[in-house]
RNA sequence: GCACCCGUAGCUCAGCUGGAUAGAGCGACGGCCUCCGGAGCCGUAGGUCAGAGGUUCGAAUCCUCUCGGGUGCACCA
């Protein structure tokens, strides 16, 4: 908890914006009434707000706190200010007064020339900027299980991760996505006991993961009447650990059948990373990590039930007791102990999280690692933040947690075999695109391509549109879904705006100029305004690690464009100045829609 | 039992770290292709923001309690 808010600090980028970072159109004008109302009052920090839609201004100001400074009126206090400051040479006009709040407008023309300076300025990295230079942070997503198939569940952790890469590193931060593969552990031991008694190396090959998840199943469900198999199982993983060759040599095949599978839905999802170590990575390096928790004074030997006897918990029964390493973090908050060895010997998930924010921090010297794994992992971070803080890991270790994905008929759980698998939800969205595509005049080829582009960015949209954190219901209609609030929509808009471009570039026209200040048609303003919220709207996805409001935002955005294209000739304008002009505004749409999918991971189409 | 997440329109969700008349999409109903692509646009209907208290100029938003759903609580990851 603690360790979350600091780092939340260390990377929020400041409102105040320094020198060096970009100020963007609006930037300016918050900054402007800030000085303005400072000076006037002798106050700061002043409250921006949107004002509602029936209000007709675009900041407003709330005056009540100040008035009770004060000790007068809200609204007269407001009123006296609205007369006494001067806008003049701001992006600013008209200070009136609703209610007690300030509210001001922006200044069409001055506010026109600076958002289309600022495009001019900044090109393609519009919205973005350089408050990340010269800083590190690594990213640990996706991390799926080896020999487990890739989930519907999984996709959280890797569209989220991947978004908040993008993202991240638009604000000028060195990014390492960092895929901490679930390739070690108990599990294996399982799942190698499984193959030797009931596998069958061709089966496997041929459809590794399938086929894995079936024994890891069948392992389960015999497990449950015959406890005797789980001391096989560990003794198979503590063979792993201690490097036995026939241990090892199956892992690894493992490793590999299933590694080829997972590549081909990164390649589908167009989901990249810096690093893919895995847990195994980390194997010689746990019994240091041990070592060094009791040398430390930190960790104890702690005693612990014989495993066992589960459900029917014989209390009468004397069970032995077995050693185990534990931290105990009850001095901060926590009342359990953290395990870091096991009575066998060997290691545990969290042993090799500590090893791995060592390698981390020894590679990187990141200011943060950023944690995109479910919600239901949250204390288990707790403990493990704070053991490797103890241990003198300096590092912004944050969980950023994400709700689990529900059936309509309850949980997900691979070990029942329960489980959507995301290659045929991502198989039936490209399926559903093409279906689409099949009346428009475009080669098979590009057919193919575009439904992949299409397919897969609904899929990845229905997740990230939502806020991180609720839990999501597996619904294959939103999932699927290529209208509305989608990223179809938002395809779609840039699509029909590159339709435009294409045939402004085969017109002859005069030697026409863009003119911000010829644009003025209420739609066209709305436009502009939107495109003027996307830094800002980057920062705040920044900020809460939340790529839904960037989805949000373009979704207004595309809005505001299919508004506009409905009612305002773009070819077919009044004048060749004016065409060209908003030949620009469609072009700097266009640029953001792109940009902004790409930030949550979504490719563009030029056609659809 | 304790802790954390969540409860907003028939359904799926927004609501920007308390603000002025709570917004979208889907579904329903009604309009819009002589004009830059209808995966679109415009409009109508639909809400006691789970419930009850509290904090204050102001609460969907913050606090408390109740109800309902989810998750976690030492040798899985």
């Amino acid at each position: 908890m603690r360790t979350e808010r600091v780092s939340r600090d260390a990377l929020r980028p400041t409102d105040r914006l320094t020198e060096t970072t970009m100020k963007y159109a609006l930037d300016t004008a918050h900054e402007q009434i800030q000085n303005i109302l400072e000076s006037a009052t002798g106050s700061s920090s002043f409250e921006m707000k949107t004002p509602p839609p029936n209000v007709e201004a675009d900041i407003a100001v709330p005056m009540f706190r100040l008035a009770k400074e004060k000790k007068e009126n809200p609204v007269a206090l407001a009123q006296r200010l609205a007369g006494e400051i001067s806008l003049e040479g701001t992006l600013l006009c008209d200070a009136t007064v609703t209610g007690g709040f300030l509210n001001f407008k922006l200044a069409t023309g001055p506010f026109l020339d600076r958002v289309f300076a600022d495009f001019s300025a900044r090109g393609e990295s519009f919205g973005g900027s350089e408050q990340g230079d010269g800083k590190t942070i690594v990213v640990d997503f996706s991390s799926p299980n080896i020999a487990k198939p890739f989930s519907v569940g999984h996709l959280r952790s890797t569209v989220i991760g991947h978004s908040i890469v993008k993202i991240y590193r638009f604000l000028g931060y060195t990014v390492v996505g960092d895929n901490h593969i679930g390739d070690w552990g108990t599990q294996f031991g399982k799942l190698m006991l499984a193959f030797e008694l009931w596998g069958d190396r061709e089966t496997v090959a041929a459809n590794p993961i399938r086929e894995l998840l079936d024994l890891y199943v069948r392992y389960h469900d015999e497990a449950e009447s015959d406890p005797a198999l789980d001391e096989q199982a560990r003794s198979w993983f503590r063979r792993l650990e201690e490097g036995d060759p026939k241990a090892r040599e199956t892992w690894r095949w493992f490793r590999e059948v299933s590694w080829e599978e997972f590549d081909r839905i990164y390649r589908l999802l167009g989901v990249e990373f810096e690093e893919v170590l895995g847990e195994s990575f980390y194997n010689d390096q746990l019994d240091q990590v041990v070592e060094q928790a009791f040398q430390s004074g930190l960790a104890e030997w702690g005693e612990i039930e014989a495993r066992g006897g589960k459900e029917g918990e014989g209390e009468d029964s004397p069970e032995a007791m077995e050693k185990v390493a534990l931290i105990h973090l009850r001095d901060h908050g926590i009342e359990t102990p953290l395990l870091i060895q096991k009575s066998d010997g060997t290691s545990l998930y969290a042993t090799r999280d500590l090893a791995t924010i060592r390698h981390r921090i020894e590679t990187w010297a990141p200011e943060a690692i950023i944690y995109v794994v479910g919600g239901e992992q949250k204390l288990y971070f707790q403990q493990v933040f704070k053991a490797a803080e103890l241990l003198g890991l300096e590092a912004n270790c944050v969980h950023v947690p994400f709700g689990l994905i529900r059936l309509p008929k309850g949980k997900m759980s691979t070990r029942k075999g329960r489980v959507i698998f995301l290659e045929d939800v991502l198989e039936e969205a490209v399926r559903r695109a093409e279906a689409v595509l099949e009346e428009r005049d475009l080669s098979d080829e590009e057919k193919t391509e575009i439904a992949r582009i299409v397919g897969i960015g609904a899929v990845k949209y229905a997740d990230l549109s939502q806020t991180r954190t609720k839990d999501v219901l597996f619904d294959w209609e939103k999932m699927l879904n290529m209208q509305g609030d989608s990223a179809p929509y938002l395809q779609y808009a840039y699509v029909r705006i590159q339709s435009i471009l294409r045939k402004a570039a085969g017109m002859p026209r005069g030697q026409a100029v863009s003119s911000p200040r010829s644009l003025g048609h209420p739609q066209e303003l709305t436009l502009v305004k939107t495109l003027a919220g996307f830094p800002g709207t980057v920062r705040a996805a920044a900020t809460g690690y939340t790529p839904h409001v960037i989805a949000g935002y373009l979704i207004s955005l595309a809005r505001d464009f299919s508004s506009f294209y409905n009612q305002v000739p773009v070819l077919k304008a009044e004048t060749p100045e004016l065409a060209a002009t908003r030949l620009e505004l469609c072009r700097r749409t266009a640029q953001v829609l792109e940009k902004g999918l790409d930030l949550l991971g979504i490719e563009c189409p030029e056609r659809m």
